[in-house]
DNA sequence: AGCCCAATTGAAAAATATTCTCATTTAACC
DNA sequence: GGTTAAATGAGAATATTTTTCAATTGGGCT
């Protein structure tokens, strides 16, 4: 696979395929540039669009494997709609949430943890023990907040 | 349809329903009891398993409605589980998160809110406004803590 | 630059999941 | 008990995801 520039994104998703010893194919350098261009969620069709425009005919089942397997080296994240769709969105880094604007879908990263400092206590009365926890907030972006009228 | 025994969540429902004006119908409560009773998160077959074994064949497009219906009267929650199937659970009241047990499913109310008050400002610097979040905490009960030699 | 081979892909089928349609049934109100 | 709009059931239709396996390819080696 050719490419003259290369942007920081798809560098970053190069390093972390071999550290795993995984192939750096251009099918998944597509999906990292798709997902990282286009700066908002998008859905596995729309990643799948943008893909074969750049490659040509390219496999539904590859984007499947490609974003199952980034959303376990923590290449992408995979958000949820109050709708109940769901989308893709490039994450680099382990610990990163997400704000998605309900009208364009766009991401912005948010790197402080609100739950991080959160004291468990009372719910660790139960017997629970917190291991993890998955947070998105919703909301309007500036864009798309200008273009309402308020 | 006739019912002897009416638990809390029941009523809590068909109040919410009365209150739309929607109907309490055999297949609507059916779908609170076993989600319920349950104590953890269904998926959409095991909920449709479980009516059915209370009233019988049941279609499973009822089931889809109810859950979507239920979703937006506030009723039951979709939960996300990192493996990225989802399930459903019987959530009173609007603002509640929920805590999920990794290994068998167990849903626990977790009503203080860690992002309630947290300061938005350095993200909303970004013109971005947040309206509202989704949070999900993974983690082990105490029975299944139990079950494993640690 | 070319060879090798395990990893990856494509294409289509299969398996799952969800939604839709419309004739029939039912809860709620009188 | 009768009326009526709302809800259901059954199955078809659609959408989504996974699997299979032969063909292709990236990356290490020379």
């Amino acid at each position: 696979m050719l490419k003259k520039f290369e942007c920081t994104q798809e560098s970053y998703a190069k390093e972390v395929l071999r550290g795993k010893g995984l192939k750096s194919t251009a099918q998944r350098l597509a999906v990292v540039h798709v997902l990282h261009t286009s700066g908002k969620s998008l859905s596995v069709g729309e990643i799948h669009d943008g893909v074969k425009e750049m490659l040509g005919a390219t496999g539904l089942a590859t984007i499947y494997r490609t974003l199952e397997m980034f959303e376990e080296l923590g290449i992408v994240k995979r958000l949820h709609f109050p709708d109940g769709g769901h989308g893709y969105a490039f994450s680099q880094g382990e610990h990163v949430h997400h704000m998605v604007c309900v009208d364009c879908r766009g991401v912005f990263d948010f790197p402080e943890c609100p739950v991080e400092s959160f004291d468990y206590a009372s719910v660790e009365k139960q017997g629970f023990r917190v291991e993890d926890h998955f947070i998105q907030l919703f909301g309007q972006c500036g864009k798309c907040r200008e273009q309402v009228a308020c």
